[in-house]
DNA sequence: CGTCTTGTGTCTTATACAAGACCATGCGAG
DNA sequence: CTCGCATGGTCTTGTATAAGACACAAGACG
């Protein structure tokens, strides 16, 4: 009975501005309380509600700007971009892809996707199968795999163009999901037929194969994605801190 | 003259701090001063001299334990390989490397070397070939290049057990270089002859490509690490947060 | 078009108490 | 007497509060 929550104040505070975001109560782009209003309305002081404010902004939740207020992050193409898309040209320079997607599916999760999103067995996913092309040339062929529980109505708005631009943008807006972090695996595979059709490169071309599970505020996997890369001409950079 | 030194205090500070360490005035694995002293001793409040340890502590430079004491971080073998260290197996756990190496040169850098690691042309590097052995067996080749201005005898203290369990511990402890950050860059490769012979694979087999530059707490590039990761049984593992 | 005012986040200081770690003291069992 | 160990004192970092000076942005006003 000594402690109702062992966590330290501020990061009670962030969970609860965390839920405040997830579930939609403020939505993106907006401005929150100012700080002492919000203080006052959590009943914490200034310092704690910046330490929890400090740690949502590391996180990608929050955008603060002195002078002007705090707002909601907003996933902006741009900024999703720079966060979670790690290839580079030669010069070290990030590119800018185009996207044309080939195959939208509907079924039953395999093994490997059950596993890796957590689906219980039989469960339905989508499938968006696509290439990406960099200065006119394809490089990346992915397979996107979604569990259909969190994305109803997903082959509705499939537009091309909505879904080629960035697709976390288009999962925040359309379906409230907001991704803040990402797990991947890295390996080398030949490229076998299907590869080398799309990405117009020798069968047996060595190549980058990514496959990254990604995650949403709540900690929930949202997308299985796999990738197999073109490293002719772009490599995928990693800083370690 | 408004403003001598436009950084905040706790930036000052934390280069202040940041410069013991580099220097050597504070040992490695030392304590340094208690908060209060510290804090008194340069002159700034403990809030400032606290966020200042905070940025350092995230840095890895120092490490802090409630009760105890800062301590100046010690260049741990466990700690350097799960900083730097992202290979897995395939059930995602990390693996415990074995170290041979197999030849140690000196030489004029390469244009390559000269260009990652900043180099004037002509001024020498060493280079040292291993290769990294998980569960028996061989699955890294890896050359490393080190600026010999740096890493002055190197040759002396070679004995290969001495590089073999994580070099950054040497690096630290015979050359006061302190390690704290690294880029990299994937790609995929076709084994070599000279591959094949070192990984026990066949010649064409897809291996990760790792081209590593690291550097140290002052921002220079000390290292070129350039590895060949045989992924039959490995993953290079990556989070985005 | 510049200046002022207002509202915002940022920095710095100060104080108090909580919690973890260590150590010396001293009591009690053997 | 000696050993073992509990206990409390004291040092450390961690958490939470409060207050004021400052910097930046935007709009109002002259």
């Amino acid at each position: 009975m000594r402690r109702p929550d062992a966590r330290p104040l501020y990061v009670q505070v962030e969970a609860i501005l965390n839920d405040r975001i997830v579930s939609g109560s403020w939505k993106s782009g907006q401005a929150i309380p100012a700080e002492p209003e919000l203080a006052a309305e959590l009943g914490v002081s200034a310092g704690t509600l910046r330490r929890a404010l400090a740690r949502l902004e590391q996180r990608h939740l929050i955008e603060r700007r002195q002078g002007r207020g705090t707002y909601v992050a907003q996933q902006t193409s741009q900024q999703a971009l720079g966060q979670f898309f790690r290839v580079r040209n030669l010069a070290g320079r990030p590119v800018d892809p185009e996207t044309v997607i080939t195959a939208v599916t509907t079924s039953p999760a395999s093994e490997e996707e059950a596993r890796r999103l957590r689906l219980a067995p039989g469960e339905e996913v989508h499938r968006i199968d696509r290439s990406r092309v960099f200065e006119g040339e394809p490089r990346i062929a992915e397979r996107i795999s979604l569990p259909a529980a969190f994305f109803p109505n997903l082959t509705l708005p499939l537009a091309p163009k909505q879904l080629g631009t960035e697709i976390y943008v288009h999962y925040r807006n359309a379906h409230g999901i907001i991704v803040v972090q990402a797990e991947e695996n890295l390996s080398a595979t030949a490229a076998t037929e299907a590869d080398a059709a799309i990405l117009g490169c020798p069968v047996g071309t060595p190549l980058l194969l990514i496959e990254r599970v990604t995650f949403d505020a709540a900690g929930r996997p949202v997308e299985l994605r796999v990738s197999r890369l073109d490293t002719r001409a772009h490599r995928y950079a990693v800083e370690i801190a």
